[in-house]
DNA sequence: CATTTCGGTGAACGTCCGTACACTGGAACT
DNA sequence: AGTTCCAGTGTACGGACGTTCACCGAAATG
């Protein structure tokens, strides 16, 4: 027996991480797909709040099984191992983020804004995702060679989705596409590290505050280097 | 028996991860001290390259000391344990960054050339130590959370040693300091993210050529962008 | 030469690991 | 109503894990 269950109940009814469990146990009569995505769900979450700290490499199958409520075999019903769970939570991760961006930069065509707009995305975003991020910013570098490289990936797609963006704000051509790609780089890469540091200031309001004035800053500063670094080339 | 050895050899002569080995065996008849110190050589080696993936957490110390070829106690006698092995190498790693990028700064008063000057001292750096830069860019954000603190504090401190820096060279004060700390935040910043890029192009001259120049740039911008930044505040 | 120091040994422990396997009982299908 | 499907069960395995302990032998000490 791996969690003490009231008797008679013989699967996952009440996953211990999922936070979407029907109330009082109600007998909601799920059909079999619907239970299972639960059971799913609950998987996912378990795996992110278990690498919370240390990383996806450092956990194991048994933990997240006992974590849910389930027996390790019943892990392989929904994934094939660890690393692929982990590709899922990285597109669960960026896929909600990258549509708020991009609205964000549609909706708002205002050159000036587009700073303080996609900081503050960016930082709610943080807020209401926070274990996705925390993810995000111990495997990008320490997780799973294949997450590793997923991340990479879409990473670099904000990039390009920036750069884009930055094209179409800025008119016609102050910038080579090679500069674009350049500077969106670099405002991609102080996202990164606000997004880490917005996770450190956990409790700390002060310091959250310090850190987003400072992202805007820094973009700012970005932005306003570049323009003057192509009018003298 | 936990590697074959030649029979009789009772201790780790031969270390197997220890590039610093003396050659062909000779019998130098060490002293108790300088054998201790190569083991513990060994060990700091081994542990580096089986992070080199995944991370220091996901290391086990059995792994480590096969990796040496001593049983697995005998690495109590160097290290309390892995977390403590890793604030070593967290040591290690920075001491002789540090000392090479204040050099670069106290020796070229020419404020153009502190840009190129920079990016080729990192990146020279991560090339001689590519380990140590692997190891860093790993556990600064998925290590034991004492390593990650580490790492943490040594990287804030370069950002204060660049912040003054840059005081110095531009004489006195176009910037609040405020403003300087937060330009050094972003090109420390930059950095870090060049050093992980340019650790990814192991073996693709053109990539890392592309990593690097676009490194000098984006420190240019980010200068550039901070005097017009203060000028019209 | 006698004694101490100490880096390394090897067996043994209890725990956790991933995975194979045969099984079950209710939902879904015919 | 009878059958199939399948998410979850429980057992069992061989292996790796961290840590304990008593022990050894050569270097260091006196």
């Amino acid at each position: 027996m791996y969690t003490e269950r009231r008797p008679g109940a013989h699967s996952a009814t009440r996953p211990t991480a999922s936070g979407a469990v029907p109330r009082y146990d109600e007998q909601v009569s799920e059909s079999r797909g619907e239970r299972k995505e639960r059971t799913r769900r609950a998987i996912l979450d378990a795996a992110l709040a278990l690498c919370e700290d240390s990383s996806l490499v450092a956990v194991s199958l048994r933990q997240v099984a006992k974590e849910v409520g389930i027996v390790p075999t019943a892990f392989y019903r929904h994934f094939d191992s660890l690393e692929d769970l982990g590709l899922e939570l990285v597109d669960e991760s960026f896929v909600s983020l990258r549509m708020m961006l991009r609205d964000v930069r549609r909706n708002d065509p205002a050159f000036a804004d587009i700073v303080d707009r996609s900081v503050d995305t960016l930082v709610s975003h943080v807020h209401q995702r926070r274990a996705h991020f925390a993810f995000i910013a111990r495997e990008r570098s320490a997780g799973p060679v294949v997450v590793r490289e997923r991340i990479r990936d879409e990473i670099e797609l904000c990039e390009r989705e920036l750069a884009v963006d930055l094209a179409r704000l800025t008119g016609p051509a102050p910038w080579s596409e090679h500069d674009l790609q350049v500077l969106a780089n670099l405002m991609v890469t102080a996202m990164v590290a606000t997004a880490e540091a917005v996770l450190l200031s956990a409790g700390r309001p002060d310091m959250e505050k310090y850190v987003t004035e400072r992202a805007r800053t820094q973009l700012r500063m970005a932005l306003i280097g570049a323009l003057q670094w192509r009018s003298r080339p």
